[in-house]
DNA sequence: TGTTGACTTAAACCACAGTTTAAGTCGTAG
DNA sequence: CTACGACTTAAACTGTGGTTTAAGTCAACA
C-alpha cells in the first residue's frame, strides 16, 4: 500500500492533482485506511497508468471520469471500454498526423530563415518591388525537398547556431 | 484586402478569437480602413499561418507575440527567428515521440479488452485468486507484439465493434 | 432616407485544470 | 507527552484561452 505522497512521487502527479482527481470522479477505488487516509494498491498505480495516459492524450477529465466508471461496473461493460479505447487510438493517430503536419510547417519557416539568415536578410524571399512574401516560395522548398537527399541539409543552419 | 469575417472563413478561426489574438499583440501588423475596420493583406495570411501553426502546436499565446515581434523588428533579428524555430521544431519532434507512447500504451489496453471481450470476462488477466490484473499481463503482450505480423489481428477486435 | 449587416470596443463572463490556503487529524520519534 | 511531518477537507484562488454582451459606427442597398 502506497501513501498519496508515494504516488505522487512515483507518477510524477502532484499530491494536489491526485486530490482534484479524486474529487472529479477519477479514483472511486481508492482505500482509507481508519485515519481516512487514501491508500493505493499496487493494481490502483495500473488504473493511475491509464488514467495519466488519457490525460496526456488531452482526454478531458469528465470523459475519463466516464471512463472509470465503466471500469467499476464489471464485464457487462467490456464491449463498451473496447470501443472507448479504440476511439481513442483513432484520435491519437489524428493527432500524430497533425503534429506531423505542424512540423512539416515549421521546417519550410526554418528553411525560410535559414536561406535568409545566409543571405542576410528576408528580402531574397519577397516578391520583386514589395514587402511581401512571393506566393512561390514554399513551393520552391516543396521542390528542393523533394530533391533532396538529407532533411538537415536543407533546413539546419551550419553549426554556429548554438 | 480581406475583412476580419474572410478571414476567419478561410482559416477556420472564430473572429472573436482573431480579436483576442489582436489584443495580445499578435497581429500588429493589420491594417484599418478609414472606419477602423482590420484589412487583412494576403501577406497577413502568411502571418496568421505561422501564429496558427504555432498555436496548433501548444505554443502560448505571449511565447507567439515575442516571436511576431521579433517578425516586426527586420533583418537583426532573422538569426533568433531561426533559432526560435528550431527550438519548436524540437518541441514537436518530442512531442510526436509522446504521442508514440501513449499510442503504444492505448494499444496494450486495446489488446487487454479485446481478449477480455472474447473471454467474456477481465479476470483471465487477473493473478489467480484475486482481483487485481497479474503483474505479468503487459509482459505477455509485449511477447505477442514482437511475434505478430499484423498489429490489427492483434489489438482489434473482429467486426462487430460497429 | 432609413434599415440592415458586418464591423468596432471594453468589459464581463466562461470552462478547464489544477493550486493554494486554512484549519484540523493522526502516528510516531524524541 | 509533545512536537513534527504527512495527511485530510472545503473553499478560495490562479492562469490560459478564449466567448459573449452591450453599445456604438459605418457602408451599401431598397
Amino acid at each position: 500500500m502506497y501513501s498519496i505522497g508515494d504516488v505522487a512521487t512515483m507518477m510524477g502527479i502532484n499530491p494536489s492533482a491526485l486530490r482534484f482527481y479524486d474529487r472529479q470522479g477519477l479514483l472511486p477505488f481508492v482505500a482509507r485506511d481508519k485515519a481516512g487516509r487514501r491508500q493505493f494498491s499496487k493494481n490502483d498505480l495500473n488504473f493511475i497508468e491509464v488514467i495519466d495516459c488519457l490525460k496526456k492524450s488531452g482526454v478531458p477529465v469528465k470523459d475519463i471520469g466516464h471512463f472509470v466508471q465503466l471500469c467499476m461496473a464489471g464485464d457487462s461493460t467490456l464491449h463498451e471500454r473496447y470501443a472507448y479505447l479504440d476511439k481513442e487510438e483513432q484520435m491519437l493517430q489524428d493527432k500524430l498526423r497533425e503534429t506531423q503536419a505542424q512540423l512539416d510547417f515549421l521546417r519550410y519557416k526554418k528553411w525560410y530563415y535559414k536561406t535568409s539568415v545566409e543571405a542576410g536578410t528576408e528580402k531574397i524571399h519577397f516578391a520583386p518591388g514589395t514587402n511581401e512574401v512571393d506566393p512561390q516560395t514554399k513551393a520552391i522548398y516543396q521542390k528542393e525537398l523533394a530533391h533532396c537527399q538529407n532533411l538537415r541539409d536543407l533546413i539546419d543552419l551550419a553549426q554556429d547556431d548554438a
